[in-house]
DNA sequence: TCCATTTCAATGTAGTTGCATTGATATGGA
DNA sequence: TCCATATCAATGCAACTACATTGAAATGGA
């Protein structure tokens, strides 16, 4: 049985797509960012965070973690920071005194709809418009491949 | 004649492939980049940055942050890092005495080298051993189709 | 039950990034 | 030539992120 190298060298090819991933993520991301700055909306991760607890509830910082890919500490200012600004509130978690459970209010569902004006639109502009239907659901497909638990 | 929206909502397809595309890079990435720290290496931006200046002979803080997509003040403070680390060296640019030329030193060609042990492996435990080779050419090209200019 | 271990979330501190501005040089039109 | 304007790069300061640690509560085995 041959065994595998210790350090595997990727193909070309493979380093082409590592690169178009990473720049096209970089362009689409920045471009979508700076329309939501230009119209004085907070960034895409406050909409994440606030699209996540609409959708699933109050939620414990640690599935809103585990959900957005967040590190602990930079979450935990985060939610100080959306505190602040009214758009989340910390509650008593009664099954677990460690931790809080952090619920969306009026201002952050009212907030999320009115990013979701700019935000969809600038989805649209920064990919939508350079594929067809079928182009982004083979996108997807393929992306979808590399985005596995990162355990390895 | 149908006048265009001022705002054009994203299919569900569209939004799907967004969030892949964010979801993907930010996992690959950060797989990438965790190897390279548990290695003791800098960041990727630093190998970009090598890479760019061993390829390109020395160039315009300028020209750099075109091709890397970074910010002039982010790049500014970079370079100030690198340059204390010994890895570049900052030159009296002769034809324009605003700006500097950046050149890579044999410390920063040897640094690349090292990190591209790592990195290579990384890259394709991170993308390649997803894909075959045909499926990473179809991804390249759906991807570069987004990395267009962001003058939009 | 008791305690060692683990998990949850917050925080002090250092390092980095973002914004706005500055100083300096280049450029082009009157 | 002269000057208004544009470009290049650096920097003060505020905001944010990363790392390491902490305090507190939960968990599971002896």
């Amino acid at each position: 049985m041959t065994r595998s190298p210790i350090t595997a060298a990727p193909s070309e090819t493979i380093v082409d797509a590592w690169v178009a991933l990473q720049r096209a993520q970089a362009r689409a991301f920045d471009m979508v960012e700076g329309k939501l700055k230009a119209a004085g909306l907070p960034k895409l991760e406050w909409y994440d965070v606030l699209l996540e607890l609409e959708r699933g509830g109050p939620l414990r910082p640690r599935d809103l973690q585990a959900r957005l890919l967040f590190a602990q500490y930079n979450l935990s200012r985060l939610l100080d920071r959306m505190v602040a600004a009214g758009l989340v509130g910390r509650e008593a978690c009664p099954d677990d005194h460690r931790g809080a459970l952090i619920a969306i209010t009026d201002t952050g569902r009212k907030l999320r709809k009115r990013m979701w004006l700019t935000y969809g639109p600038a989805i649209e502009a920064a990919v939508g418009r350079f594929l067809s239907e079928a182009e982004a659901l083979q996108l997807s497909k393929l992306l979808t491949r590399l985005a596995v638990d990162p355990s390895a």
